[in-house]
RNA sequence: GGAGAAAUGGCAGAGCGGUCGAAUGCGGCAGUCUUGAAAACUGUUGAAGGUAACACUUCCGGGGGUUCGAAUCCCUCUUUCUCCGCCA
């Protein structure tokens, strides 16, 4: 959410901004959050008045009732009736104009960082980084769906049979790969700095307000309607609303934590290829890494994370691209956002594995994220966030790509983790 | 799931319906003293709106109500604790 204030004061700018989002009712939309706010100002001013009034008699009252003074008491009772009136009707409308202004701040995204290319769709995010050569398969190659069936490693129409199309088993070697991905990821991000948390995967709608999934974005998330619980998405959203409300120290920055957990994503109106295999799924696993930092060094750490995962790529020896969202690809909530695609050989495409945004003060103004600075004022902190990984698309392309006519090699860095070196 | 008790500042813990944004202690910060540190002493120390700065307003778990006036009384929700039941 963004900041009334900064809106007020910079309202063409915003509104330029947000083109870049393509967000289309920003002239409107922004217009009428500053003409409501100037209303809001003008009750607030109104109602502060009216209330001072009635706390100074209320006041006297007291004085005189005290020293037995009942009839003059009596009679500025008579005079607070008006009064209490007039403070009812001030404290009404203040909550309208606050409710509406409320109402149209959420609905605006987040504002693009002064980097991010023009655009609207996927082919105008700019590539800025490659690692890898894309390895020549053998004749006969297959695609990840096709291994894990010969291989036992997965079954989808077991999944299909206990819940439905999204939610595969993992068998043997399949889990044991899962449970490796789990480890090493969680291994990598702590010796790197980030402490490790085991989040609740059920939030409720304070926490689905706070990471900006609610209340525009319900229909993505799996609800369970007799708690009023939401499936995480991500562990973005548990972890991050582990600082909400939350008034920090400056020496507390930046805050790094890991988390595996499952995430839950119910992707209406998905189809085709996409979906196929291990492509996109309802549930499937993530390592996350998040960060609260300074609004100072929060762009730094944004190069840090997205360097940290590529790491992890080049680790798993996964041939992959970190692209630059260009303004209409990029999240609501977002300012800057990487992408990181390792090329799936079978498939002959690149499949997103990671998402590495920098928030800025968007998230942390819903959660009321905030810290003292040197001044001794309170602000707003920057959130970031990033998949760390997710083990989808990067077991898909891990059987993918190292598939021989003898079986599949597993990278060597995971060799440990899963206790074999091949599949066959 | 049933019965009872409670929820106050970073923490602990007072608070008769009136001057309580809230005693006191601890912690934090600044200073005095000290070669330095500790101790001791002094001061300071919540958030939001609003203002050029003051003023002023709001917040004692959330929401509603009674009252001229609510941290204090009433209703309701949530959470925590104790007892019973169930249970990995």
């Amino acid at each position: 959410m963004l900041q009334l204030n900064y809106i007020r004061e910079n309202k063409e700018e915003v509104i330029k901004r947000l083109a870049v989002k393509n967000f289309k009712d920003a002239e409107s939309i922004i217009s009428k959050i500053v003409e409501l706010d100037g209303n809001r100002r003008t009750i607030q001013k109104q109602t502060d008045d009216v209330k001072a009034e009635a706390n100074a008699l209320a006041k006297q009252i007291g004085e005189l009732m005290k020293s037995g003074k009942k009839d003059e008491a009596e009679g500025i009772k008579a005079k607070t009736a008006d009064l209490k009136l007039k403070e009812k009707n001030f404290d009404d409308s203040l909550k309208n104009v606050e409710g509406d202004i409320h109402a149209l701040l959420v609905q605006v995204p987040n504002l693009p960082s002064a980097v991010v290319p023009a655009g609207r769709t996927p082919e105008d995010n700019v590539t800025v980084f490659e690692h890898g050569d894309i390895p020549k398969l053998h004749e006969g190659a297959q695609p990840h769906w096709e291994l894990a069936a010969k291989y036992d490693l997965i079954d989808f129409e077991l999944g299909v049979k206990l819940t439905g199309a999204g939610f595969p088993v993992y068998k043997g070697k399949g889990a044991r790969l899962q449970r490796a991905l789990q480890n090493f990821f969680l291994d990598k991000a702590t010796a790197q700095g980030y402490m490790e948390v085991q989040p609740p995967v059920l939030v409720n709608e304070d926490s689905g307000f706070g990471t900006g999934q609610l209340p525009d974005k319900e229909g993505q998330m799996y609800h369970a309607t007799i708690d009023n619980l939401y499936l995480i998405p991500t562990a973005e959203v548990p972890i991050t609303n582990i600082y909400r409300d939350v008034i920090l120290k400056e020496s507390d920055l930046p805050i790094k934590n890991c988390g595996y957990t499952l995430c839950f994503r119910r992707e209406a109106g998905s189809y085709g290829k996409d979906v196929r295999g291990l492509n996109r799924l309802h549930q499937f696993d993530k390592v996350e890494i998040v960060q609260i930092a300074h609004p100072d060094k929060s762009y730094a750490i944004l190069e840090e994370m997205r360097e940290y995962v590529a790491s992890l790529l080049k680790d798993l020896e996964l041939p992959f691209r970190t692209l630059k969202l260009c303004g209409g690809d990029m999240s609501f909530a977002s300012a800057l956002t990487y992408d990181m695609e390792v090329y799936s050989t079978a498939q002959q495409r690149w499949l997103e594995v990671s998402s590495v945004s920098n928030f800025e003060s968007f998230q942390t103004n819903r959660l009321k994220c905030r810290f003292k600075n040197a001044d001794g004022k309170t602000v707003l902190a920057h959130s970031l966030n990033g998949s760390a990984l997710a083990f989808p698309r990067i077991l898909a392309s891990i059987l993918e790509n190292n598939q021989t006519p003898e079986g599949i090699k597993i990278p060597k860095a995971l060799v440990p983790y899963a206790g074999f070196d091949m599949i066959s």
